[in-house]
DNA sequence: CCTTGAATTGAACGTTCGTTCAATGGATTG
DNA sequence: CAATCCATTGAACGAACGTTCAATTCAAGG
């Protein structure tokens, strides 16, 4: 028995990618199998291999492909005129991000010491470019004196940290909506980098 | 070949909790197999099922042990008078805690998926408790008008995040000691809860 | 209707996994 | 110095792993 109804190759691919993110968020990457995922795509775990090199390939390319759209995603909001105003579009737009996509954000964070060495490489200057927007933001308001930061770098660290936290627990039934939370977090930070 | 010299009893137990809490950070719970970590042992693989009923076990155990000594160590700190303070105290402690075991950290906070569910569901209870810790405090110091928060729990969430983040980036031979850090993480908290 | 090509199967590969257990041999005890 | 103890070995278990590939089946094109 080989396929059963029309062409599937347009569909298989995206499908696996979607079943692997599931399951790797869910699991971990070393504890799915490529059986596993097969069954969750309906197929057999050799005609995987018509899509991807192999299991780590197919990790890596979904790490990457977040941090890429996330770059991309934040490059095109508008730019705002100041620093205050460009750290609340930041904060709010990486909450809002961040909830839209737990299973990437868990996968992107968790699962970077199951990448091969040049594989990490790739990663980190990814991560580290994106907070590099965040430390940028915070430098320019620090400069013109609108925040109190005594290091920017670790700022950004701390801010980032708190602000992708919030996918670990927020659950969509909860007690608080996602503008709630948007603008209790956003409250926080403003008031982190000292402004009132 | 038996064993080559000595009564090891007391001493095999805890170098294989050691060398699991080390693998586990460096690789993850599932990607480390009972033989590595019987290598770094230097025993064969069979010998931990003298000390472990197994593999799963010895997480729990490693992540059980973290959780509880964490509570007692901040239970041990002396009682500080009013919520800023007590808030700083806590700020500060969990900060030198986290710099000083980041493996504990590090699977603690990544493992969790890979606990059998009564194991996740005591974990998760200890992980409360210590939450309520920071939880209380934030609503004392609302309730006497000292600290502005909109929400203590979404509060606690968020400084948690960020306070424990700091132990994913610290380096010991980087830019900032831990006294720096401490202090610069006290100052984002101090100003997020509201507290020029 | 027959051919071609692509998507998928299903079996098989060698390896590694967690775990068990009889056998072993050094240390301790009387 | 013999007997006992017990920590550890080393082989073995069945199961599962990632990956490969010839064979198969379906859809499309002439």
């Amino acid at each position: 028995m080989a396929r059963k109804t029309g062409s599937h190759a347009e569909i298989t691919g995206p499908r696996i990618r979607e079943a692997a993110l599931h399951l790797f968020a869910q699991h971990g990457y070393a504890a799915v199998s490529m059986r596993q995922i097969a069954a969750e795509v309906g197929v057999q775990a050799g005609a995987l291999y018509a899509y991807i090199d192999d299991k780590q390939a197919l990790l890596f390319h979904l790490m990457e492909s977040h941090m890429e759209h996330l770059l991309e995603s934040w490059q095109a909001e508008a730019a705002a005129p100041d620093p205050l105003a460009r750290l609340e579009s930041f904060t709010r737009f990486h909450i809002r991000y961040h909830l839209d996509r737990p299973d990437e954000v868990f996968i992107s964070y968790m699962e970077l010491r199951n990448l091969a060495p040049e594989n990490f490489a790739a990663l980190e200057m990814l991560r580290r470019r994106y907070e590099g927007e965040l430390e940028q933001i915070l430098h320019e308001g620090s400069a013109a004196g609108l925040f109190t930061i005594a290091d920017a770098r670790v700022a950004t660290m701390g801010l980032i940290a708190m602000l992708t936290g919030v996918s670990t627990w927020f659950r969509e039934t909860g007690r608080l909506g996602r503008a709630d939370i948007e603008q209790i977090y956003w409250d926080m930070t403003r008031r982190a980098v000292g402004v009132a």
